[in-house]
DNA sequence: ACCTGGACTGAACAATCGTTTAGCATGCTG
DNA sequence: CAGCATGCTAAACGATTGTTCAGTCCAGGT
């Protein structure tokens, strides 16, 4: 059989496929993306996205577990360095968002997706949030045990707000980058968005601003 | 004529097609409705809403312009009362989002049609967040000018965080209400959420919580 | 009383949707 | 070599989409 798929491209058909949806999908939402978009996207006929995926809904379930899976070995991955990085705010990873971000190709298609999942009302939807308010949970947890933070009052609700707060760098970042002028999420962005947040969590709005390099007390 | 409309119902049936589709739209999004859908609703023949709207998305513009002035009449209305309930972070509105679903029936469309629209990148979205964010500027501003909180190193960087952290409660209100328990934007869980981000702003993350009324030192 | 114009319907339009089917080519297995 | 499963396409299916059209109804102006 001849091989499709152009030289280089080690992946199979379905998964170029899968890539594309998920690539189209992430930028315009399922229901407006058509299956022939998709197959002529791929390269391939309308009907054998079905052949592969049983149905276009088929599909967006196996995207969506796709992603979930990707998220999950990154997230395997981030904890499973020792969690430090997640535990010091003064580490290079200042947010989840961020550790998120520097992992990923500047065009990938998945934060674009995981904004979609986050908010769309289904069940990989609510699986991600829930997972994600459990490292929460246990990231205060950690900052509480080794005294960086208070876990609060209310530690469930800290911890919510916590993560309420990461996520939206994530969820706006295309409307932030448009009144800042810099991605948020990018390498310079950053350096502009850490500083605040974590001046912020250190010592709240009134106080006085962490000392650059080199500055007078 | 007969009236089409029931009794006690003084809005047009071109209103009436319009909220309608204000509800259907904020409840599964603009693509995902059909005209027919939007025409039953409504109890009206799908032709009629053509005839009035010109199109489908025409309505969907015209329903994104209702959406932004009715928005924009309670944001002048909240600015309008002196703006100290804003800028007072002790006060009973202790944020936009707080305030905002405060000023809304339960059952509102609203919110889940701001929401769509803040992250739907068209130029209504666009605007509203502009706007968004100049209030948040305007209003960190104030609070600098009362001594009520530092402007932080980057001002700009500053506001944007604190509307996105506001904007968060709006967004990610269905998932917070899953894990929580509690809808943050009801009553009921906003007297556990605002403290928490108060107690946050006013010192950090290590600030000793403020005491309940009542407690001990 | 006549006319005009707008609200409104029911039926139809072409286009596009997701999906099905028949069939071709290929590679593996007995 | 025959047989069969697999990857894949081209064409077509019925359903549904947004939209159009012809025509009915009724209020208001002259």
């Amino acid at each position: 059989m001849l091989d499709m798929r152009s030289i280089g491209d080690d992946r199979t058909t379905r998964a170029v496929i899968r890539d594309e949806a998920l690539r189209l999908f992430a930028a315009h939402g399922p229901e407006a993306v058509t299956v022939r978009q998709i197959a002529s996207a791929a390269g391939v006929s309308p009907g054998l996205v079905v052949h592969h995926f049983g149905s276009k809904d088929g599909l967006r379930r196996e995207v969506d577990q796709y992603v979930l899976d990707v998220f999950e070995a990154m997230l395997g991955e981030l904890t499973g360095e020792g969690g430090a990085e997640l535990f010091d705010p003064g580490a290079g990873a200042s947010s989840l968002s961020e550790a998120f971000a520097r992992h990923l190709p500047d065009d990938s298609p998945l934060p674009g997706y995981l904004r979609r999942l986050l908010l769309s009302d289904t069940g990989a939807g609510r699986l991600l949030f829930r997972q994600l308010y459990d490292l929460s949970r246990a990231t205060l947890d950690g900052l509480a045990a080794a005294g960086l933070a208070a876990p609060g009052r209310d530690p469930e609700v800290r911890a919510a707000l916590l993560l309420a707060n990461d996520l939206a760098l994530f969820l706006l970042r295309d409307r932030l980058a448009e009144v800042l002028g810099t991605d948020p999420l990018s390498a310079d962005g950053m350096t502009r968005w850490a500083p605040e947040m974590l001046s912020i969590y250190a010592g709240g709005l009134n106080a006085a601003p962490p000392r650059p390099q080199g500055d007078n007390p």
